[in-house]
Formats: C-alpha cells, sequence, structure tokens
DNA sequence: GCCAGCTCCGAAAACCTTTTCCGCCCGGGA
DNA sequence: TCCCGGGCGGAAAAGGTTTTCGGAGCTGGC
C-alpha cells in the first residue's frame, strides 16, 4: 500500500540507506543526487534508483545544520484577523514559496509578550530573516535588539529609522482618488473618511486635501471623521446630505463607510453615480462588487506589498541590506459608482 | 548598540562558546541550561551568566536532528484568498502556539502540482505532521501516498476513509437554523441557497428540511440555489416575494445572500424582522453586523474547528491516531433580522 | 613492462546539541 | 593513613548531510 519505502514510524531513510542499497559511500551518493561531478552516469543512475526506491527525501535540519541557513523566514503578524494582513501574508508566500523558502507564521494577536515568544523561537530555529507585518499604518517599536538575522516591515513601519520598511503610500492615495473625482467632471466633493488616530485616515485626507487644492477647489464642508464602519458612512452621509446637499461626490475612507454613504443616498433618493459619485478605499472585493452600484476604490496593492517585502528580505539576507521607508502605489479600480458627469 | 552579543553577521553564540567564556565543558553548559542535575549551582550561575552574556539562542536545528523530532508542523491551505481558511488557520496557529510547536504555512492555490511541492518540502523539513485545510466543505483526494506524518483534514474531508476529517455540522446547522425561525414564531419559511455544488449548501438544505417536516411544515417555494453574491440574493428575494408574497421567514445561503435579501424586501417596503425575518449563514462579522437591521447568522465556529484539528494533530503525534469524519457543532448567533413574531 | 595522468570513489571532518558513561576529587569513616 | 563513596565535571558518540582531499584503478604512450 504505501509502497516500499514502509509505513508510518518507519524511520524516515536516511542518505546512508541509499548509499547502502546502492552499493556505494554516502559521499559518492550526496554527489550523485545532487548532480555533483565525478560520479560516473552508471552509478548516478543505481544511486537514483536506489533514493526512489527507499523515496529518499533528504533531512533539512541537517542540510540546513550544516549550511549555517536554513532556508526558512518567519512572518510574524500582530493582527492576523485583520483584513490587511491576509493579501500582504499571501504575496510574501507566493515569493517565497518560488524561491524554496518555507514561512513560518506567527500571529502575536497585538501582544508584546507573545510577540517577542515568537521572535525567540524563531530565532532559535535559524530563521534567515523577518517580515514583520502590522496591523494599521501607524508606526510601530522596532523588534528588541539581538535579533541578528534582517527584517523587513510591512504595512507598519518600524519606529527606528535604522530598519526597512515598506508600506502604502496614502497621501498618494488620496490624491488619486481625488484626481479620477476630478477626471469624472466633479467639483463638489466631500469626505467622509474613518477614525482619525489611523495615519492611514489622515494620509488619505492629506493627499485629497492636496489634490483639490490644486485644482483650485474648496472641499464640500468638514472632513467627517469617526469609525470605519458602514454605520459611520450612514450617519454622515445623512449629516452631509443635510448640510451640504449640493455635494456631486463623497470620497470614503473605506468600502465599508461607502456602503452606508451608498445606503444612504439611496433613501435620499439620490442617484448614484448619476447625481452623486461615491468612492471607497481598500477595493475589498466582495464588498465592493456586491453593492448597488458596484463600488469604485482604491486598491492598497497589498499582496504586491508582500511580495516587495519578501523580495527586499532576500537582497537583505543576500548582504544587500536597504533601511529607510519604501512607499509602494495605489491604483484606482474604477467600478459603476463613478462615471463622467453627463 | 546592538549589545555585547556582536551586530548582525557575527556567527551566532554556540553551547561551545558559553561553554569556553564559563570555564566549563560542552556537556556541563548543556546540563546547567536545561536544569539537568549534577551540577553545581555555582556552576550553574556562571553558565547562566555566560549564556546571558553572549545572548545565546540554542539552535533549534540541531536539537530537531538529535531529537528525531522538530517541534513543527506544516499547514496546508488550498486558498488563503477564500474566507474559511483563515479562521481555522488561527485557531491551529493559537493551539499550537501554546505548546512549543511552530507552523509552516503553504497555500497551494488550488494547485495539485504545487500542493505536491509543498508536501514535499514539509516532509524534507521533517514536520512532525500536517493539517490540511480545505476550501469548500466537499471532500478532497487525499495527500499522495509515502507522507509518513500524522495528517489531519480540517473543513474538506479526506476522500480516504483511514483519514482523520474535522468538518462543521453543515446539517445540523441547518436543522438549527429553521429551530430558530420556529421559535420565532415563523411557519411561511423560504430558503434561498447558494451555489448547488457546493455540498455545504446540499447539506444546509438538508438540514433545514428536515427539520421542517418534522414541524409538520412545507417549506415555501422550491429551495433556490444560485450563487454566494448579494446579487443572487437580491434576484432570488424579489422572485420569491412575487411568487410567495406570504413568507414570513427567509434562510440564506450565506451572509451575503443574505444581504441581498434584506435590501430586496427593503425595497419592497417589507419590514425586518417584522414582518420577515431573515437569516444568514457564516457570521460573518463585518458582513453580518453592517447591515440594517444586523444579521442573525449560523456560526461555524471554524476557529475552535481548527483548534480541534491541532489538538487532534497532537494526539496523532503522540501515537493515538484517529481515523474518520468528525463533525464540529455549528451555533446561531442571533442579531436583529430575527425575532419573535408579537 | 612501466609510468603518467585521468576518472571515479571513499574516508573523514564539520555543523551543534544532548546524553551516557566514566573519572576525578574531596570528605568522611575505619 | 588508607579506602570508599558521593558529588560534580568531562569525553565521546549520535543524529544526517556536504565537501574536501586523498587514493585506487585503469588507460595510453613510450
Amino acid at each position: 500500500m504505501a509502497g516500499p519505502a514502509g509505513s508510518r514510524g518507519a524511520r524516515a531513510a536516511t542518505l546512508s540507506d541509499v548509499a547502502k542499497l546502492a552499493g556505494v559511500s554516502v559521499a559518492t551518493a550526496s554527489k550523485a543526487l545532487n548532480g555533483r561531478d565525478h560520479v560516473h552516469s552508471r552509478t548516478r543512475a543505481r544511486v537514483l534508483e536506489a533514493a526512489a526506491q527507499l523515496s529518499f527525501s533528504p533531512n533539512s535540519l541537517a542540510q540546513s545544520l550544516l549550511a549555517g541557513r536554513s532556508g526558512t523566514v518567519g512572518l510574524l503578524t500582530s493582527d492576523l484577523v485583520g483584513r490587511f494582513s491576509l493579501p500582504i501574508l499571501m504575496g510574501a508566500e507566493d515569493a517565497f514559496g518560488a524561491g524554496q523558502v518555507s514561512v513560518f507564521l506567527c500571529d502575536a494577536r497585538g501582544d508584546a509578550i507573545r510577540e517577542r515568544h515568537h521572535v525567540q523561537a524563531l530565532v532559535s530555529r535559524r530563521v534567515d530573516g523577518l517580515i514583520v507585518v502590522g496591523s494599521s499604518t501607524d508606526p510601530r517599536p522596532a523588534l528588541a535588539d539581538g535579533v541578528d538575522v534582517p527584517v523587513v516591515y510591512a504595512y507598519a513601519p518600524s519606529e527606528a529609522a535604522g530598519d526597512l520598511s515598506i508600506v502604502p503610500d496614502n497621501i498618494g492615495a488620496g490624491r488619486m482618488a481625488i484626481e479620477h473625482l476630478l477626471a469624472c467632471g466633479r467639483s463638489r466633493i466631500a469626505h467622509i473618511s474613518g477614525d482619525r488616530d489611523y495615519s492611514a485616515a489622515r494620509d488619505r485626507v492629506a493627499g485629497a486635501a492636496g489634490a483639490l487644492e490644486e485644482a483650485g477647489l474648496e472641499p464640500v464642508g468638514e472632513v467627517a471623521y469617526g469609525t470605519w464602519t458602514e454605520g459611520w458612512g450612514r450617519a454622515a452621509a445623512g449629516l452631509l446630505l443635510d448640510r451640504s446637499p449640493e455635494v456631486d461626490a463623497v470620497l470614503c475612507g473605506s468600502d465599508q463607510v461607502a456602503r452606508g454613504v451608498l445606503d444612504t443616498l439611496r433613501d435620499r433618493g439620490r442617484r448614484v453615480p448619476e447625481d452623486v459619485a461615491v468612492m471607497g478605499f481598500d477595493n475589498w472585493e466582495v464588498v465592493a462588487t456586491g453593492s448597488r452600484p458596484q463600488l469604485t476604490s482604491v486598491d492598497m496593492n497589498l499582496e504586491e506589498l508582500g511580495r516587495t517585502a519578501a523580495r527586499a528580505l532576500f537582497d537583505a539576507i543576500d548582504d544587500e541590506p536597504a533601511r529607510g521607508v519604501r512607499t509602494m502605489d495605489c491604483r484606482v479600480v474604477i467600478r459603476g459608482s463613478t462615471a463622467p458627469l453627463s
């Protein structure tokens, strides 16, 4: 059933088992399996045959021990449950998987103790590097000293200037969003944001304000800060329509807020996008495509951010360390909730 | 700056470095650090001091090599992007994290080749066990033979009867949902499901049908199969109201479908929950709490499922293997969209 | 026939830790 | 003073792999 390799519990075949079966030394078996020179093709074939027969799988622990590199990295998230860690994680996993690197996943659940604990374990396992994924774009404390492997911070930058961090360009994103609305011919643009305590919210607002000002336009009303929820979107939109009924576009702090805004607009009989254009943030696929009309949104390219972080970590491992904060461009994904004024 | 341990690139301190600094042999150093007997307390203190000074961290690779177990497990998902893998993964990570087990995360992206590749890598890294997380509750092929570590299948059961699988009890969930609606005094209950190709959809329907029959009730209309989207929910609800306006409760295949149903009910002037109760499935927090009214939903307890899978894997590693399919109970989370008829 | 040179293979060290077993030294008792 | 025992520390092996270096065997040329 389980093939000639024997069933579960049988000790895994080792290189010297293979060598014995092939009638050669371990050294020769190693060279044969690794494609080294100075092995006769007949011998090589015999070794390969023996290895296949025993379903030999080289022990990476031994290889790593000898090589001084484990071919593993640690991915340390502070909040897996959040929506932003996952795509980053996927991008990183993707980039590493291609390069034969295995990934240790650790979730600190926002707890510093737990984080130290995980870091300690990873160091002990001799990971070649570490990616630290934050749960918001606010700067976070650097890892404790004594971690002498390369570290790349993703999403949340490190507070220490000497570290390398990869973050989305939220200022540019705010600018981009406004530019899209302007391109749609809108000029009375309001901004319903999310939680003011998040730098992501403030940065987007700053970018948007900059773009408006450059276009010589005044924002409609104050920027409305609140929470990242549909409920807030509904409430803030109601207030907005009461105070500034002339509004012809609403930029929202997140897709959820935008959903709430859409709800209120529909209740008040405003057509989207004909009367009012609505734009979200984060491009959360199911939310953005589930709404009526589908939601134009800004995508932070988080998967690409994860891939970039992974590549940066590769470089750092290969002794080409970088430092500072690198920002990644966002992109506007256009759907039905924004359209040119006719 | 980086402390006495030396900066990045300096070879990590080894046990013999510690021994040398403490003026003892490696054997003694090992015993001292591991709390073994036959070490004088003065000696032990000296060793501990030396270890701290060098910020010594034992090399897990060497330990694993010697011990014959690595203290690592593989978590193999077929679809990380899906909504169901993540909670399972978190539960498992949680259960393992408590022990001293590290988790390798691999995403096969639904590709069998990629999956084999990952399994091969994990075997080579000598993981002590494997959890395979499927993307739907439909049975999936077992891992290839030749994997001689324990494997637990989560969410999607293995097709091979000898394997151990942990899956949510969707039949029971369907039953539970109906029982809740009955308890609310509803008797004209329709079911708008998701994609018929998913056993999750069919199982929930079967459970719901059984509960209705036991209550001596006829379902309102046929079960409507479609897709797992808001759009489908809106469309199906429209049809339902046209054909069976007497309906007083709608059980939906997912929270997204339920959102769509809520939309249509609102458009048609039906009050929820006064006129019609609506119930979702999956208890997707942001979706369920973002809607108006908030959505009663069935939670599959996926995090608990992940924890259970992890514990089962522990048992299997400790030579207490189990087999067959174990189902996990679901639970109803009651919110505003269902309430007793007044 | 002998030697040079090339091809192929094997012995051994290295990576780092744990554990077993042995030996040393010191104190106490005869 | 001698012996014994107990307490403490050290040498060495084991775990599996890679690499280096040396050596064996064979062929071809003189």
